[in-house]
DNA sequence: TTGACAATAGCACGACCGTTCGTATTATTT
DNA sequence: AAATAATACGAACGGTCGTGCTATTGTCAA
């Protein structure tokens, strides 16, 4: 690895975290610099724009969450337990966040929904493929006889996926500690109602 | 009314558009001039720094969600009827939204979950009346026999409220049109599971 | 070790930020 | 109609924003 790509490595790190607790469009590159004790200059040559840090600092994000939530739970055996996993690590990375200010995604979500452009594309993207995600592990659940075979699995998404938005909401804001209690609560009964009718 | 207190109300409306499509960050006072036609310094003087600007432009969304969403709900039957009223009119509320850039609080939500300071506490209180909202609704509904007398209501509310915020992130984001269908699927679901037993 | 090139710093730019101040223009009241 | 207060404006402030340049430093293969 050669030195550019270790110091714009560390750069990301950095970006990141500023990026979750300021947001994308608070992510400055003065200040950015000043954490890292280089210069503004020499921060703004490894990526050209502001617009594409930002995009990296995003893609980093989309690794990290892989890292963290979605690879350890499609290690587990297919079926309910990779669909518990998925909500569990999903719990557990707002709860303990690698990240100072929660996840920079959800918080970008929120802060281009009407602001076209290639941003706002790669969001779009990030989420759809969790959806995606998600739905192909619960459909795989209800081929493996865990989950009842009529079962909308998009619905099911649907409502598991709110209930982990609703939580980190819950959470990070109010900072109320049942928040994690209903969170599972809900998830459980979720699954529950979602078994085989005769199991 | 005077002519102070009337353009004043003129900034706060335009104020609110620009807060729901850019966030209270990204509200800025000359762009805010420039769309009313007015000068920075004149508009400034109504508020006397802009932390005082965003502070009335939360205050307003919250009149205007109470406006829309919580009164025309709270007119109807106590009971059942009312807490379907309060999700529904939410729900419409993300559907059609008097604002371009949807309810500019649940973006602030985010936007300053981790910025300690009077906006987020103001932030704080709105989202807790909510939620104490919901779950008195909810609570009155049990007391009315329309629902489970050992029903957790705190927990119903936590669900409920988290499907519309799923919902807004869905339905905005994404453009996903089946988000309508399954977030009152959900709704009415969680709503006939919570219903007596013997009825 | 040297030559080529990547990496970083320094400096300046135009634009915009929130804010202040003095002044002019209105409204409102006497 | 005169006096007084409320309202709005224009210009300017110090700062920071993202972004170009040019020059210097550092790295790494030949």
């Amino acid at each position: 690895m050669s030195k550019g790509e270790r110091t714009r490595a560390t750069i990301l790190d950095e970006a990141l975290a500023m990026t979750s607790t300021d947001g994308l469009t608070g992510l400055t590159i003065g200040t950015l610099a000043e954490r890292l004790g280089m210069s503004k200059s020499g921060l703004f040559a490894h990526f050209g724009s502001k617009e594409m840090l930002q995009a990296a600092v995003l893609g980093r994000a989309a690794e990290l969450y892989a890292d963290t939530v979605v690879r350890p739970a499609m290690a587990l055996p297919r079926g309910l337990p990779r669909v518990l996993g998925l909500f569990e690590n999903w719990i557990a990375w707002t709860l303990a966040p690698v990240l100072p200010g929660g996840c920079p995604i959800q918080a970008a979500s929120i802060e281009f929904d009407d602001r076209p452009g290639p941003l706002r594309d790669m969001i779009i993207r990030h989420q759809e493929d969790l959806r995606h995600l998600v739905t192909g592990a619960v459909k795989r659940a209800v081929d493996e006889g865990h989950l009842r075979a009529d079962l909308d699995v998009e619905q099911f998404a649907f409502e598991g996926i709110s209930l982990c938005f609703g939580f980190t909401q819950t959470y990070r804001l109010l900072k109320d500690p049942r928040a994690e209690a209903w969170v599972r609560t809900a998830i459980n009964q979720l699954i529950e109602r979602s078994r085989p009718v005769g199991a």
